[in-house]
DNA sequence: CTATTACAATAGGTATACATATACAACCTA
DNA sequence: TAGGTTGTATATGTATACCTATTGTAATAG
């Protein structure tokens, strides 16, 4: 028995996440309602919901819009998730299970067989396990959350971004020195890895984000 | 013209960081309508805003509670605080600018100041002085959004971390060296030092958390 | 006396009705 | 013709009514 305004909270990050609703689109209460099949009060329940999250933002008498992101706030975001993700690193190193262990060398190997075929969705499904992998591994569930949160911001504005020649094998590389770190208790090493492996794609942002525009 | 459900979130939220309303309390709907003279609609609009931010909690058909977290999920909180505190040292020593490097150093002298006189009340505002003008000089509003999150979770937990003997002026020698690390450049070093600073804090945890179970 | 069931009260979940501000368009005036 | 003002339509903000699930209490049966 779950509650009308968590579904809808669910199936509209999703639909933001995986990009079918962009960055600064309307969201209409009627039209959800009409959607959705539901009345306006979980409607409005779900957007305030997500306002808290980041998601959207509202304006007094304006409704709500999918959250627009400067380029400087994305290059933040970004910033912040790579500290984290080598922070989820260093926590992983010193907290590694067995179970843990196995399972990032199982991700890091379905990176290493995607990137062989260049399959560029098979690489981006095994790129999120590899860091779900680690991430679950930090027994850190407040972090945990934050990641995914930041991962729901981050992901609709990285939709093209394995298109550069190599990029598939050198980042399936850099997975293996970091689970090597990981998995040999070098967590601080592991940390920067991470860190720079991720502030490289954030480098790269400013042109992606051209492409998006265009 | 601001929505009532705005108000709400920062009256409610004040009231849980300061301590007026303890974790565990109940949120009655119509309790809320009596204490602000708003119809329920906004009431609920607040609530859920304030389940996003993680503050509240929802169990259905059980209304909301202010968010319990077990010694375990603080001690998960501090540890990312910890990590976040230790990335604005860095990130604010690469950043900073003249007016950064003397609101950090106006907040140290007030810490130093607050330590001599034993004052722990002074110091407690001195110290989140110290903290936010390192914060500001970042420059990274998601970042700086974090930890201001952050500080409203742990805040109802750290009622009286200031009573060891000696703690205050310690606190100040640490904060004095931190502060050097950051105005000569030292990124990596000021950003283990705060890491390591917060996380004594956060070593003492347990202890605070028994007492305030009595 | 204890345990289980049923009923009633209460509080949350949803729907809808009402109020108001904003935006757009049409018309009037200069 | 251009600009401003006014009116109307629409969508958001708020209030309230209704429904249902949960909880507590009381009564009855074992």
């Amino acid at each position: 028995m779950t509650l009308a305004a968590d579904k809808l909270i669910a199936q509209i990050t999703q639909e933001i996440s995986s990009g079918v609703l962009r960055p600064g689109d309307q969201l209409e209460e009627s039209a959800l309602v009409a959607k959705f099949g539901v009345s306006r009060t979980p409607i409005r329940e779900a957007i305030r919901a997500m306002v808290g999250l980041g998601l959207l933002e509202t304006r007094p008498r304006k409704g709500a819009i999918v959250r627009v992101l400067t380029t400087k706030e994305l290059l933040d975001l970004f910033e912040v998730g790579a500290g984290l993700e080598g922070m989820a690193c260093r926590l992983a190193a010193a907290a590694l299970t067995q179970k843990d262990a196995e399972a990032i060398e199982k991700a890091l190997e379905n990176c290493s067989l995607a990137a062989q075929t260049s399959d560029k969705v098979l690489y981006s499904m095994a790129n999120l396990e590899f860091h779900a992998a680690i991430h679950a591994a930090t027994d850190n569930h407040w972090l945990i959350e934050q990641l995914q949160n930041i991962g729901i911001h981050i992901n609709p504005y990285r939709s093209l971004p394995y298109d550069i020649r190599g990029r598939l094998a050198k980042s399936t590389e850099e997975h293996a020195v970091i689970c090597e770190a990981i998995l040999s208790g070098e967590g601080d090493k592991a940390s920067e890895l991470m860190r720079d492996h991720i502030m490289l794609q954030g480098k790269r942002l400013p042109a992606v984000l051209k492409l998006l525009a265009q």
